[in-house]
DNA sequence: AATAAAAATGTAAGCGCTTTCATTCTAACC
DNA sequence: GGTTAGAATGAAAGCGCTTACATTTTTATT
């Protein structure tokens, strides 16, 4: 009886069978190599001695660790927590484990975390965005840890990329609300400040409406944190901004969640008196009352492809994608309506 | 330049600096013991080179690996992500880093995943609720390898729990409409196959119905999968088999949602007609138009309790509690009213 | 039956790190 | 200046595992 919970090692395991720790190690990680009989055995024995390998002395002649690791901003929105989902499950099948870490969309705790994943041996790393930290990235060139960036094309440092064009995406709702004859627009968007995303959304707004000869005032543009409450009070504000808006342009499906929620509190119609456009497309939102007009992001397709591309890297595969499409489309609910009349 | 993107070790460090790797080392870990000067020396060696230290070998010397897995049945729930964003804030903090798993409420699956985390080295695992295959639990407790429920209290095979009682929980949301005079019921549960804690609320409800003389068909007891489509299906189901119902007890806020969408579309009046009340308290929950009477439950300070707990006992600390009880408590907002006279 | 080839097993090195123990250096004291 | 305690550093072992290489056993071939 050992008195430690010392753990069990390869060699009691040898020792118990009689045999070499080679032959155990073999057993386990390449069985057609040992012969049935001492298999047999060798099994037996690893199951009555509860016997797991250790990972570090493991991974330390693999030079494997078999972990990957993710950095979101938050757990805190579907939309990553149903990503990260898929993201997982998808390392699983390809015998990975998933570390998590969250940024809270700061930039340095986010290269902190990619220091902390790193020391922990992940074999590569998926970033969401693009607004990370030269030096953080550099860090990961340098050290060849691969690494994908999620949810944006544009990956610096000639980084590879599984998303979708932000700014092209939104121009969907936009386009929407202008073929309805809307002409009066408030934009409610995430903080901007290190968030490509949200700023490509905005851009890309601003920049339809542009084309269409309609410039908006900054008091029409406001920002929130992805909170519901925040949404409210921001459409308040949008609200007491331009009071002849019609349609409003949100950043993400959770921002027109608040923003409906808050106009029907104050009694405010929607569409009939003010239309709104989300982007997301979370499951909740085709089951709001008036369901909501969104963009859909195909973020499960988006993940998995994150992945395989981050597996085939670690794998050494050539010639890899630089950039990854994910599907976008425009989803009509009834949220949007033709522009009322005034 | 090194060719391979071979790693650069202690040694490379060490070699560098013109000292042993033991110095180096030291610097590293216990830098009151090394000299000033070499410890700059050292430190501007290792910034230029980058080096990080191998995980593996570090792991096997110290016998900890800094990593600390936990299995949820979905990371595509708010109340999950939620929880498992406050645990990791918790584990960072204590310098753990978070290895995540999910089981898809299948036990089976479950104690594959707890073998995947206890491959990788973690050294402590919080699992929820109390569903777990009873060999799964062994091999945990005989590998000495910590572990913790989360909530649920009543822990199987002597083990620790951070949670609350779901079967008193559900009964402040029974009482309270036993309170307004309702007298027609429904159930609307998830799948209570494998979960512990749906069993719970559903017995809890049950038990307190019974106590006031009040017996329910089956019929009136739907189970669906925690989505709003499912609960939309099973508040039709609901309203069929019992045309005279008054008030639906929820398993949890997302099937809550379900039901109140699904009788506003179908133009019951929530709550004048039917009263519903949820679990979990959702942060949308309080926005919903009517907002949603639920049982609101500490998640955060939950998933804290058991960080904070988990640490504690890989560190060996004594005398821990054996259940941490959460806070938990009725919150009355506008979907519950008295039962409508007929 | 003798030999060669193939399969099974064992021996031992070494992955990158921490740490014990031995050694060297520094400073303090008389 | 000589002795010594204490601090700083180095040498080397070994954590648990995999694997190249050596050795033994089995099978196939003549």
């Amino acid at each position: 009886m050992k008195k430690h919970t010392g753990s069990i090692t390869i060699n009691h395991v040898a020792s118990a069978a009689k045999v070499s720790t080679a032959t155990v190690s073999r057993a386990l990680n390449r069985p057609e190599t040992v012969s049935a009989a001492l298999k047999e055995k060798i099994n037996s024995v690893i199951k009555k001695l509860g016997y797991i390998p250790n990972a570090g002395a493991r991974s330390l002649m693999l030079k494997r660790s078999g972990t990957i690791g993710v950095i979101v901003p938050t757990l805190d929105n579907a939309i990553f927590a149903q990503g990260l989902a898929e993201f997982q499950r998808q390392l699983n099948q390809s015998g990975h484990q998933l570390l998590v870490a969250s940024s809270n969309y700061d930039p340095s705790i986010e290269a902190t975390q990619i220091t902390n994943l790193l020391v922990r041996g992940v074999e590569g790393i998926a970033l969401f965005g693009t607004s990370q930290l030269r030096e953080a990235l550099k860090l990961l060139k340098t050290r060849g840890i691969p690494y994908i960036h999620v949810g944006s094309l544009t990956a610096p440092l000639h980084g590879y990329a599984s998303g979708f064009d932000n700014r092209e995406a939104i121009k969907l709702g936009v386009r929407h609300l202008l073929e309805h004859g809307h002409k009066h627009f408030g934009i409610l968007t995430g903080i901007t400040e290190n968030n490509d995303r949200a700023t490509d959304r905005v851009n890309g707004a601003l920049e339809l409406l542009a084309e269409n000869k309609m410039r908006l005032k900054p008091e029409v543009i406001v920002q929130c944190p992805y909170e519901l409450q925040e949404a409210r009070l921001g459409l308040k504000k949008l609200l007491l901004n331009n009071p002849k808006m019609t349609a409003i342009i949100c950043g993400n499906d959770v921002l027109a969640m608040g923003a409906l929620l808050e106009a029907q509190k104050q009694g405010i119609k929607v569409p009939k008196d003010l239309s709104i456009v989300g982007f997301d497309d979370l499951e909740i939102s085709r089951h709001l009352l008036p369901s909501l007009t969104t963009i859909h992001i195909d973020a499960i397709g988006m993940w998995a492809q994150a992945a395989n591309h981050l597996v085939s890297q670690i794998n050494g595969v050539d010639n890899l994608p630089k950039k990854i499409k994910a599907n976008v489309n425009l989803v009509i609910r009834e949220s949007t309506t033709t522009a009322p009349k005034r």
